[in-house]
RNA sequence: GGGUCGUUAGCUCAGCGGUAGAGCACUCGGCUUUUAACCGAUUGGUCCUGGGUUCAAAUCCCAGACGACCCA
């Protein structure tokens, strides 16, 4: 048969086995001289034009088989995702951690400031939820004597769908026995910047959508080379002009009620809330390079210890890249009678109408009874970390089958 | 939740009041040249859905579905 006929018989789209020897085209391209040519499957339906491939979101989306089937780049992006988190796995495990599994079910949700979908098992006859975050059940573990262990996995929070959320998503989640947030902030650039050499030889100039990031830690913070490191106090005061050292929760309100910035009654309750409230909306979106934003109001962090020498405050970071999470972390709260209080505290907070309030944990309370040693963790969202690193503007585009309205 | 934009052939898109189009793919014929696109021909459409305006609607208006982007 000549090349033509044979052509003829294929079509875009199917799988063939072929047979026979290398050879060069007179053009000098490296080519096979088929002697057997066998179908192995047969395309059903039309293939996407070979040349512009699907282009059209919902059809990329929703049918992602065909996506990765027409555009290489695509199909690279996600072995990428696979690569970086085989490299966070494998880092991790270098490190010392353990990687362990606990509940998707869980009968009290936690360890984060969601609200969780609600299933049912059946046998058992009670309404279970699925897990918005690992958190406490991997501080059990570190209570019953691991002393590095991470889990790396999906959660699911009850949201809204945009492109920096997924309903389900993937996270990380580190804790680290004997560790304090900074140890753990380090930790944070180490599994980030380990996979960014993944991909990229040079990290100082990231492409993101048109920005460069820069990942080098060129800011000294106690004598060690890190990101830059600001507290959110000096923070809300260096973009927002604003000196919540010096304000109380009255004129606070007044000057930010001159400068027009919407606040809801949750936030107005306490000094704060009201300074998380400002920094979340004024500061978040003008951070662009990475950014690590310490010391958190206590009255948001339910499962932070308390700062070592900022009454108010906890120790707690959060990572910001153009404006957007990518990590958090602290130095985790171990005493159980100050965690009882605090999610007391956060009940009051259910009560005021913050459906995101982290409900009571008894189990909880009763590992930390049991002792936990100090201990440091850290959760980092993959799924944006892999934006970052395949500069991907949508999460939709780096979870393989996103969330979908069903048709 | 609010706003803006989109939905036309299998795919990428044009048409924006007057007979539904192109390229690619498919099918057929020719050519013999691999790295998207050789030449010719034929196919192929509830123009997202439902109402309305009009002599006439893919096109204008209203509602809805599904997406995308921005804002809260």
């Amino acid at each position: 048969m000549t090349f033509a006929q044979i052509k003829k018989l294929l079509d875009e789209g199917d799988f063939i086995y072929a047979e026979g020897y290398a050879c060069r085209t007179n053009k000098g391209e490296l080519s096979l001289q088929v002697e057997r040519l066998q179908i192995l499957s047969k395309a059903q339906i039309p293939f996407p034009d070979v040349y512009y491939g699907v282009n059209d979101a919902e059809v990329c989306r929703r049918h992602r088989e065909i996506h990765l089937a027409s555009n290489p780049a695509v199909l690279q992006r996600f072995k990428l995702r696979s690569q970086i988190i085989f490299q966070v796995r494998s880092f991790l495990t270098s490190q010392g951690f353990y990687e362990i599994e606990t509940p998707t079910l869980q009968a009290v949700y936690g360890g984060a400031a969601a609200r969780p979908f609600v299933t049912h098992h059946n046998a058992l006859d009670i309404d279970l939820y699925l897990r918005i975050a690992p958190e406490l059940y991997l501080k059990r573990a570190i209570c019953g004597g691991f002393e590095r262990v991470f889990e790396l996995g999906r959660v699911f929070r009850n949201e809204g769908i945009d492109s920096t959320h997924n309903p389900e998503f993937t996270s990380l989640e580190v804790y680290q026995a004997y560790a304090d947030y900074i140890d753990i902030l380090t930790l944070v650039e180490d599994v980030i910047i380990h996979s960014a050499r993944t991909v990229y030889e040079d990290i100082t100039g990231i492409p993101y959508q048109g920005k460069t990031i820069d990942l080098s830690r060129s800011y000294e913070y106690n004598d060690q080379k890190h990101w830059r490191i600001i507290t959110m106090t000096d923070a809300v005061k260096e973009y927002v002009g604003l000196d919540f050292d010096r304000l109380d929760l009255a004129t606070a309100l007044e000057k930010l009620a001159e400068k027009n910035i919407h606040l809801s009654n949750l936030d107005k309750q306490s000094l704060g809330h009201l300074l998380y409230a400002v920094f979340d909306k004024q500061v978040v979106p003008q951070l662009a390079q990475p950014t690590f934003v310490i010391d958190f109001p206590i009255e948001v962090s339910p499962l932070a210890k308390q700062h070592r020498n900022k009454t108010g405050f906890v120790e707690r970071f959060e990572l910001f890249i153009q404006g957007m999470e990518y990590a958090n972390g602290f130095s985790e709260l171990n005493d159980p009678q100050e965690q009882r209080r605090r999610f007391e505290d956060q009940l009051a907070q259910k009560y005021a109408g913050d459906d995101e309030a982290h409900p009571m944990d008894e189990e909880f309370i009763q590992a930390l009874a049991l002792g936990m040693p100090n201990c440091a963790g850290m959760g980092i969202g993959i799924d944006r970390l892999v934006m970052l690193l395949t500069d991907t503007a949508s999460i939709r585009d780096v979870v393989m089958f996103p969330t979908m309205r069903p048709l």
